[in-house]
DNA sequence: TCAATAGTGTCTGTCAGACACTATCGA
DNA sequence: TCGATAGTGTCTGACAGACACTATTGA
């Protein structure tokens, strides 16, 4: 019904909307906590790196775990997200989407949390990460996931990962098996996926980021084939063979050059620009072209 | 570092984890609510099909919504999903995935209240919906998406929709124009879309609700392609003339024969049985061959 | 001239798209 | 025999994969 309609009628208590909302009291239930938690990615080095934050207080206090932060009852998730953005990064535009919604009863031990985690990738000279004024530490990780080859012996295709983390200066390690199984109708679905620590790693991260972790990698290596996600972790200009170790790092397989240009090239736009003083042949420098469409 | 290590961590306080935890008060800070929404599809006479409920109480009584409930303290956000699935259809495992998180400070009229919607996929006939305890009005409306050609006249190739939901009585009609602007890196986003009730419509779907049905037309059309997912809509057995007017209702455009077999014949398994009493040439039934895997 | 990286030409096999054909039932 | 739907054979062009080749710089 049309909303000028819609808003003359009365509910069983005689109420109209109107009504109903200047009377209406929010229940005293008990509510879960919600909080955004932002994986941000940036390459460096052809390394994918992740931003992480060590944590300061319990729980899992000396863990580290992903910047993010209560959303507050005025702002909405996606505010209180770039909010946490700005905290960390100074910055406040970077390519960003919705990951997953987390909601188990227990992955907090203080209280029901339930969050909201987001993906970011950008540039990683478009970032000054900066401790927040909980003067917290900040570290960039080099992530990596790589298949572990007859790893539970079954002689299946790889079902089975090692995913590790790494701090810049390599005084951390984290790393975890990855498997992986399919369930009936062949659609991989998140509880069909299994983290363990790997044997022997002393540190973790904090509550169930892993997961996200894992997600996040996945999501990147479908998304690279088929859409310009790769290009928000680009440079304004770029060449084409600094585009090419950024998918084969996003993929984790090497690419063919020629078969590489002839598939990113409807992609991009020639600039004026070459690269100077290399001492090999110079090469073009490329930007985005803001008009291609998918198809 | 090694969870034996970290549970004898003292913070700032001089406590370990375990005193932290023993002693943590949760703020009294103000929480959003959290509800979770089904869209729960299926497949009858070649179209797909949405439940949805009708509203009894404000607010936005009397317009037609998901159905879905708050989020208990005590249950993971999944299990609240899987409770109203019991609840609506009187199953209790469907295919089931997380759609979105849906955070805007004012999509809820009463107070602040986050969504998770998940998208559930199921053949009709393991379906008996029922009036949940409250007794609300239930049906199914067929969901339609089709390009609105020259409808902004500026000549773009079909960035314009018409998503519509009709009872199956054909009484209730709900429209909308779906227009889309992808940004700059070419990545279609959320906020890209947008949704306006078609001109003379005369109901709504309650809350923001036709975002979400949007979205999952949108996902189940990509995943139709690189993923068995139909398969969750179709019987145990089917022909594939049968399974080839689910991939057409999906896709929104006809397929052809010869190429839809080459296409799914990986994915199913011959039985022995055919169709009986057709005055035509009989189909062999198949079913979802469950050593299938994707590549 | 050489080392190093930039950039191109082209063959191959696979696969989606298009279409014409054959097969098998009831009436 | 005919109408209707099931099911197959095959040509085409596009494109991913593989690899060999040429181009341009500094040293």
């Amino acid at each position: 019904m049309v909303d000028a309609d819609r808003l003359q009628l009365r509910n069983a208590d005689g109420l109209t909307e109107a009504e109903f909302l200047a009377r209406y009291e929010p229940g005293q239930y008990e509510r879960p906590s919600l909080t955004v938690d932002m994986l941000l990615f940036t390459i460096e080095e052809s390394a994918l790196k992740l931003l992480l934050v060590k944590r300061k207080d319990h729980p899992y206090m000396g863990c580290w775990a992903f910047p993010g932060g209560f959303v507050g009852i005025r702002e909405s998730v996606e505010e209180a997200m770039y909010r946490e953005l700005k905290e960390e990064t100074n910055v406040d535009r970077v390519y960003m989407e919705q990951l997953y919604t987390w909601g188990d009863v227990n992955r907090d031990p203080r209280m029901r949390v339930v969050s909201v985690s987001y993906m970011a990738l950008a540039p990683k000279t478009a970032l000054r990460p900066s401790a927040g004024d909980d003067a917290q530490e900040v570290a960039w990780f080099t992530v990596e996931k790589r298949p572990l080859l007859d790893y539970d012996g079954e002689g299946l295709k790889n079902e089975a990962y090692l995913l590790s983390l790494t701090s810049e200066d390599g005084s951390v390690k984290i790393a975890y098996i990855v498997t992986e199984r399919k369930r009936k109708n062949g659609v991989l679905n998140i509880a069909d996926t299994h983290l363990e620590l790997f044997p022997g790693t002393t540190q973790r991260l904090a509550f169930d980021h892993q997961k996200a972790v894992n997600l996040a990698l996945e999501r990147l290596k479908n998304k690279v084939n088929y859409t310009p996600i790769a290009f928000n972790l680009m440079p304004e200009e770029f060449t084409l063979s600094q585009l090419q170790r950024v998918y084969e790092t996003l993929l984790g397989k090497p690419l063919y050059k020629a078969n590489f240009r002839k598939k990113v090239l409807p992609m991009v736009m020639e600039t004026e620009k070459k690269t100077e003083n290399v001492k090999h042949r110079p090469s073009q420098f490329y930007r985005f072209n803001p008009d291609y469409k998918e198809d």
